[in-house]
DNA sequence: AACGTCGGCGTTAGGTACGC
DNA sequence: GCGTACCTAACGCCGACGTT
């Protein structure tokens, strides 16, 4: 089988020493034309590949990159996981992806199974990520290891956090809105993560630049169920049919909303406006085709693992960068 | 220049020595 | 005989160093 052979085996057959097989594999100098050739002609033959473990014994460098995220089923996170898993397999490196869930003291326990699994460098998808505990865990088990937050911040000397402003993003669609003349907004969200309170926080200064006689209240819906979304959507609805503004923070829970207000005969865009966040490819597909404000997730997740292997290289790179989030309008508005 | 030799990376299974 | 403590070899490979 492939996976038994070893350089000592290629060295036999070769009748050389293991070394020289080494340097063929690592395209070092000082090893005679012929003889590189027909080490790989053995090589090949044999379908020999490295043992990386093995590798990694010698070089402290294990090429595996941990990837962690709180649930691939259900987060807009797992396509960035996708784009990040992508960049680094791209350079060589192999990753691993955790579901941690939203427990910090889980998140942590993880942190710690990167640190055993002696990864290089460590994406955490979310600002879920961003509490003391996870901090802390890094300090200790991740000590000197790269990692980058996508949509949050930790502080720390290896720690790089790249964000999108959320909070700006939901500015200009408070604006697109009320300057369209909506008057009645209510933003519905699922468990408050610091990004999410960046979001909430948008909106209520959102609302105080540009809601001039408006009204505008928050509703956090604690289960992240996406059929407690619906409810929540006819009830407010019902108690409040005068709302013509709704925001999601996220997508999913937007479409959720529409599938609400669809079922019960009111109107988008005519009596209620919808709008989303993520500008996913949801937003696109479904009906009316949703306004979303793009977070720009593409761009985060591939400046995280961009930063990372510059640091890796021995680069330097700012612990906070920002970019700037759009709206994208649709049908729904 | 073109090789080979050997120590060591981190961990563990297996062996040996010792005291009870 | 049993439990404990310590030692050694082994895994596959790299890289410093030695030899021709």
């Amino acid at each position: 089988m492939a996976q038994d052979t070893t350089i000592y085996d290629i060295a036999a057959k070769a009748g050389v020493s293991a070394s020289t097989v080494s340097r063929v594999i690592n395209n070092y100098p000082y090893v005679n034309k012929e003889t590189r050739a027909k080490v790989l002609k053995i090589i090949s033959e044999n379908n020999y590949i490295q043992n990386e473990s093995a590798r990694s014994l010698v070089t402290q460098n294990s090429k595996m990159a941990g990837i962690l995220i709180a649930d691939v089923r259900t987060t807009h996170h797992t396509e960035g996981v996708y784009y990040v898993e992508h960049e680094f397999s791209k350079n060589g490196y192999c990753c691993l992806i955790y579901n941690t869930g939203t427990d910090p003291e889980d998140q942590a326990k993880y942190i710690q199974q990167l640190g055993q699994r002696k990864v290089e460098a460590v994406v955490l998808m979310g600002s879920v990520f961003q509490n003391v505990t996870v901090q802390n865990a890094i300090m200790v088990y991740l000590p000197n290891t790269p990692v980058a937050i996508c949509n949050g911040y930790l502080d720390g000397p290896n720690i790089y956090g790249v964000t999108a402003d959320e909070y700006g993003g939901v500015m200009k669609a408070v604006k697109l809105l009320a300057g369209k003349g909506r008057k009645h907004f209510v933003f519905i969200t699922n468990p408050i993560t610091p990004s999410n309170q960046a979001k909430i926080d948008g909106f209520n200064d959102g609302m105080k630049l540009y809601g001039e006689g408006c009204t505008s209240k928050v509703i956090e819906v604690k289960s992240g169920d996406i059929h407690d979304f619906e409810e929540t959507t006819r009830n407010i609805m019902d108690e409040e049919p005068e709302t013509d503004a709704l925001f999601y923070s996220e997508d999913f829970l937007a479409i959720a909303g529409l599938h609400a207000l669809h079922n019960t005969g009111i109107e988008v865009p005519r009596q209620v406006a919808v709008v989303g966040l993520n500008n996913s490819r949801y937003a696109e597909i479904c009906n009316p085709s949703l306004t979303s404000i793009d977070n720009m997730l593409y761009d985060t997740s591939l400046i995280a693992v961009r930063n990372l292997l510059e640091v890796l290289r021995g680069g330097r790179v700012n612990h906070r960068m920002s970019i700037g989030a759009e709206v994208v309008e649709r049908s729904s508005t």
